[in-house]
DNA sequence: CTAAAATAGTTCAGGACTAAACAATTCAGG
DNA sequence: CCTGAATTGTTTAGTCCTGAACTATTTTAG
């Protein structure tokens, strides 16, 4: 993620570098998604360094892995690209990377000779559940600033902005 | 922004591609970071899309052309770099981007020869201002989805979230 | 059946960003 | 002062991803 965090408008200043845009009133829906925007970069920053840090891989190669660890039985690339929500070449590549390192393999499905199978190898899945404990670890740690009832209530408020974007541009993918 | 969006672990499902993950009960948060990630992500995306649709510029440049709309008697580039979150190397090729194409300007610093001041120029910010206006549009249509209290809610969470995840670590820098 | 359209995966050129090395300048401690 | 450390902006090599072109296969319409 990259990388990127503003966007911004008009007006008015605020506290925090970033979001410190948008005036005053009226745009508190740009104000609250850029504070979104902003607060989810940071957080993704810094658990892409951890990975890196910690384990040597990037965070693309771990949702790849994510991904998989959900379905034992494996995944047609192209229904992986869908979730992960990038090209197929990305996931040509990413496969190719973890086929080297034996963590996944390529199957051929029975139904369709131009797709593969991928999924994980034993030492895939061993090795993402070593990653996957950490990973938890650090989430819990960011979001410990947040009492239980919260972090619900933001679930259930970001499924409901979540289905009203989906709705209105029907480019969003993933099922 | 690029891309990725998932990250992962443990056990059950869901109903929504990406954040479907993260098991039963107590991976609430796991549960909660994964749906802003893919909320945001997919949200970014869109927004990217536009923006090189309607005007034919990316992310970065608007964001860059935002945080100068702010300051118009211009910023240090290595400010500018800490507000964008971005690598000063990126803000040096941005900065002869924009100034070839006339809408922003590089002036001597008078208390440090070593480093410019970048501002918009008129056109600069005539250009930033129609922008702005459209891409507030956007998101006001994206987030209608959300009522105003639940806005403001929201908005309060992610600042709690926001000024716990800066404690912890140092690394966020922007003021 | 068969030709045309659609789809799965691959390849490749290119865009956008980073990290690291660098020159110029400023700052800090003796 | 004045030398060493820190900081500003730039350059460069490298990473990661996209979009478009391509091959092989499957699906769809007639």
């Amino acid at each position: 993620m990259r990388n990127d965090a503003s966007h911004a408008a008009l007006s008015d200043a605020e506290e925090l570098g970033h979001e410190a845009r948008a005036g005053r009133e009226d745009h508190a829906m740009l104000r609250l998604w850029l504070r979104m925007l902003a607060s989810t970069t940071q957080i993704e920053a810094e658990i892409r360094r951890r990975l890196r840090e910690r384990f040597g891989i990037s965070l693309a190669r771990f949702d790849y892995m994510a991904q998989l660890y959900r379905y034992e039985e494996g995944l047609k690339m192209r229904v992986l690209s869908r979730y992960l929500m990038v090209t197929g070449g990305n996931v040509t590549g990413l496969t190719d990377e973890l086929e080297r390192d034996g963590l996944v393999g390529r199957a051929h499905s029975p139904d369709d000779r131009r797709s593969w199978i991928v999924s994980l190898t034993p030492k895939g899945r061993a090795s993402f559940e070593t990653m996957a404990k950490e990973h938890e670890q650090w989430i819990l740690e960011m979001f410990s600033g947040l009492d239980m009832k919260t972090v619900r209530q933001m679930h259930a408020q970001l499924g409901q902005l979540r289905v009203h974007v989906m709705r209105s541009e029907p480019a969003g993918e993933e099922g």
